[in-house]
Formats: C-alpha cells, structure tokens, sequence
DNA sequence: GCCACGGTTCGGCCGGCGCCGAAGTACCGG
DNA sequence: CCGGTACTTCGGCGCCGGCCGAACCGTGGC
C-alpha cells in the first residue's frame, strides 16, 4: 500500500483525447537529428539544463554560425530544443526532461570514446561525483540521496514513478525543499532517471528538481568552475547531507585513481 | 526499509574496472544508425523480442536483400543487434534490454504519424492492450500487473529499480514464477520500464520476463496471431489476474474507440 | 554433383545534407 | 540614425551513404 489515498494506477481509461492513442511514431527523424555530431554535441552541451545563446552552441559544436542555425532550427522543428528569445541572443535548452532521458538512454548503449586529454580525464571525474542531469542532482550524489531517501522510506514506488510518503513530506519540508510547488508542477512529480556514469538511478521530476534547487540556493552545492554542469559539495552541504539525510561524505566522494 | 538484508544502496565505490569509470561516449555514431528509416524499421520489428532472418527483416524494411544486408552488418558493428547463424538462416535480434529501451525513450519524443489504414488502427489498438517489450509484460496489461505489485507492496523501489518483498515472493510463488531463477540471472533483477504506448511504467528486468514466461506457458496469456508481439488473455488469464492479483478485466481492456 | 536459396560483396548511380561565405534582418548602444 | 553584434537566409560546393543489380559464397535438398 502506497502513503497516499487511493490507488496507486490510473483506473480512467487512458485518457480519451487522441494524443493519448497509440500512433506510429517517426523514430528514424528524432534520432536523425541526433545522429549528426554537431548537433549531439549541442544536446550533450544543453542537457546540463542551461540555456545557452547560439554563438555559444556554435562554438561548442565547432561549426559557423550559419551551420549552427540551421542545426538549431532543425532541432527546433523536431521538438528537441526550445528557444527563448531574449535580447539580441536567443537562449536554447532541451524542450522537455524526456528529450534528456533519451539522451541518456543513447549514451548508455554508446562506443565509449578514448578519453583523450589528461584535463578531459579530470573533468570527466569531477562529473563523476557531482553533476546536474537536466535539473536534478545526479552522479554520484544524486544517487546517494536517491537511495537514502527510498532506503528511509520517504519515497516510495507508485504512480508513474515515486510517491512522497508522509514523513517524507516532512524530513524535506524541514530541508526547506518546496515540496507543495512541486506537487502543483504540470511535470510529473518524481520519478527514477538511469544515471549513465554511475549506472545506477537517481531522482528526478518536479521533486527532483525542487531538491537541486534548494541545494543550490542554500549553497550547500555549488556550480564546479564555468563548465555549470558539474557540481561540489560544501562544508555546509557535508554537514547537511550527513545531519538530516545521514550520508557520510564517503558517499559521494569522487572515485579513485 | 526494504524487504531484504542490507541497504538497498550499493556502498562500494561503483566497480573499479574502466569499464565503468566516465568516459566520452559517441551518442552520435548509435544515434545515426537509429537515424534511417530502413534500419529503424527493422529495429522497431525486433523490439517485440522475436529473432528474425534477415529475409524478413528486408521485406519489413521494403528494400532488397542487398541493402539489408549492408544495415544489418552495420547495426551489428554498432553493436544494436547480434546474429545467430542457424542452417541457411542468419537471426537477428536486438543486442541488450538496453537496446529497447533506447528505442522506446526515443519513440517517445518522436513525431507522431497518422496511422495509414483502418487495419492498420484495428491493430494497433490491439497492441494497446497487451503486447511484450523485449522479453515482459507490456501495454494495459503490463501496467496493470506492475502496478497491483507496487499496489500491494510486492515490489519496492531499491537498489537499481525494484526489490522484491517476502509477501511478494510469495504472492508469484504462489502464480508458479520462477523467482529464484530470476534472482539467479545476471541481468538486472527488476526495474521499471517505460510504455510508449501507455505512457506508464510496467516491469522489466529478469523478473518482468519469469512472470511473463509463467504466463504464457500456463497459457494465461496467448500470442495474438501472427505478428508474436501482441497478447491476448484467456479466460483462464482473466480468472487468475482476477483471484490472484485482483486485477478486474477492465483495466487491461482495449481502449474504446 | 547439381540446383535452389539465403545472404554477402562489389561497382556505380544519385540525392540529400553538412559546410561555409556573403548578404540580409533584428536588436541594442550611443 | 548609425554602427556593431547576434542571428538567419541563401547559394553553391562536395561528400557521404543509401540504393540496386550482378556476381559471389555457403548451406541444404534431391
């Protein structure tokens, strides 16, 4: 039995609008799109969760700015990436968390690529304790407070995903966590995210989200140098992690070697 | 807490082999392969789980046995499928789980395509009621079952996915799965899996593939026609999905319409 | 041994698209 | 208004790769 009332499922049919309905879907176009290396490199820049201005994108893929458009218009058209005009720049970011799990479900059945630079190395380890997906924690901190919070029942499976259980609620309302927001999201509350560098899942939705956020706020995480997806652990976020959630630093500490 | 000994979470320091240090990964290269529409046609004919020769997979495809051979090496040196030589027949399937699941996160956010033909519709409502996903349950009936086992606290979220409760043990035992040989598999025991057809998670994992082989083999549940992917429920399967799990044939009924 | 059949390899055709430079448009600051 | 910046559109080049027919290999049936 779930903490919340009623059942867990969806007894309604389904829904009765069209959308809902099984249709043929145009797989070979999406990943048509992102079968092109300049344009996987622009996702794989944008599924930090940062919006970034076109210029930026152009650099980062190693294109012109005219290849970089028309990359991001056709992306745009896909419904891969949203724009957001603001100024003389026009700031681009996945069009929905789905997009980043797809994303991340390709990587996980990707050739790894030799690591080729000792700094790359580094970097690729930092990510590998601290990291941001879309907009949830996740590396290894992300799973650490993943597992405790299941392991201490604040979670539990139900829904599409996880339910808050009570004293859940109440051990994150007391870290500050805006949990009423996120239960009024449109997104789907909270559900588990395949990590792809640890293999392992953490949380995210609307609840995921809240919890990153307040741990950026607080400043118990910060943003790892100007690359923003990575993320460091405070002396505050220590003490935080080990009083309330009882993670031991070890938890999360960067791998060896 | 968990039903079984110890903390859900993995407290080593996540293997220390390179195989599972972070490293650059080519999303690009697999997304290209997925990203033509012959092979992705291909691709989504083995998603139901089914090896197929590769005479078959031209004729879904629609080009010749020339060009299909080229795809299908591809695919294989990508590694998305494996072959099976077998007489004068080579068998494809898909390579891993992994594989599928890539496939349903990008069907996913893809382009809807207005479906063709009215037999086309017949069948496709069909596949919204029962189907198989690689290797388990899937479509109304699949969420139905996971969900009455989340529903019941047979499965928890934990570790990668889900853990089995003592009651929930004994609940399948009792429906004759195999659960000590699904604990025995390699592969990942239980995780939730994403419909794309339901938009709602069903089970996966070598658990999700013990309850689907118990219920096709005791024939609760057939394969509709020819086509292997769709499933229909026998009386007999409408009598232990009812006794058993409570489960009222309405919730896996086909959508109306 | 021969043929039929499934599958692969090879050669060559051709369309699509990724690329850039240059020109055009929108927005901002002075 | 004018110049600079950010971005898009356009035209044209070049190549990658998807396609097929034909030839080639291995298996199985007779």
């Amino acid at each position: 039995m779930t903490a919340s009332p009623g059942p867990a499922y969806d007894t309604r049919p389904v829904a009765a609008d069209g959308a809902e309905r099984p249709v043929e879907v145009d797989t070979a176009a999406v990943a048509r799109l992102i079968g092109e290396p300049a344009r996987a490199a622009m996702l794989d820049a944008l599924l930090a969760g940062r919006a970034l201005a076109a210029g930026e994108l152009a650099r980062i893929a190693g294109v012109s700015p005219a290849t970089a458009s028309e990359h991001l218009s056709r992306l745009r058209e896909g419904g891969l990436i949203e724009v957001v005009a603001q100024g003389r720049h026009r700031y681009h970011r996945l069009a929905s968390p789905d997009v980043g799990h797809a994303l991340e479900a390709l990587a996980l059945i990707s050739p790894p690529r030799p690591v080729r630079t000792l700094r790359q190395s580094r970097a690729n380890r930092a990510l590998a304790s601290g990291r941001t997906c879309y907009d949830h924690l996740a590396g290894r901190i992300g799973v650490a407070v993943h597992d405790t919070l299941v392991e201490r029942d604040a979670i539990r499976a139900g829904g599409d995903g996880y339910l808050l259980t009570d004293p859940g609620a109440d051990l994150l309302a007391g870290l500050g966590v805006d949990v009423a927001g996120a239960r009024g999201a449109r997104r789907s509350f909270a559900r588990p995210c395949l990590d792809f560098t640890e293999r392992r899942t953490h949380l995210a939705g609307a609840l995921g989200a809240a919890i990153c956020d307040r741990f950026l706020s607080q400043g118990w995480l910060v943003r790892r140098g100007t690359g923003q997806r990575g993320l460091r652990v405070t002396d505050g976020g220590r003490r935080v992690l080990a009083d309330s959630l009882g993670i031991p630093a070890e938890r999360y500490a960067a791998p060896a070697e």
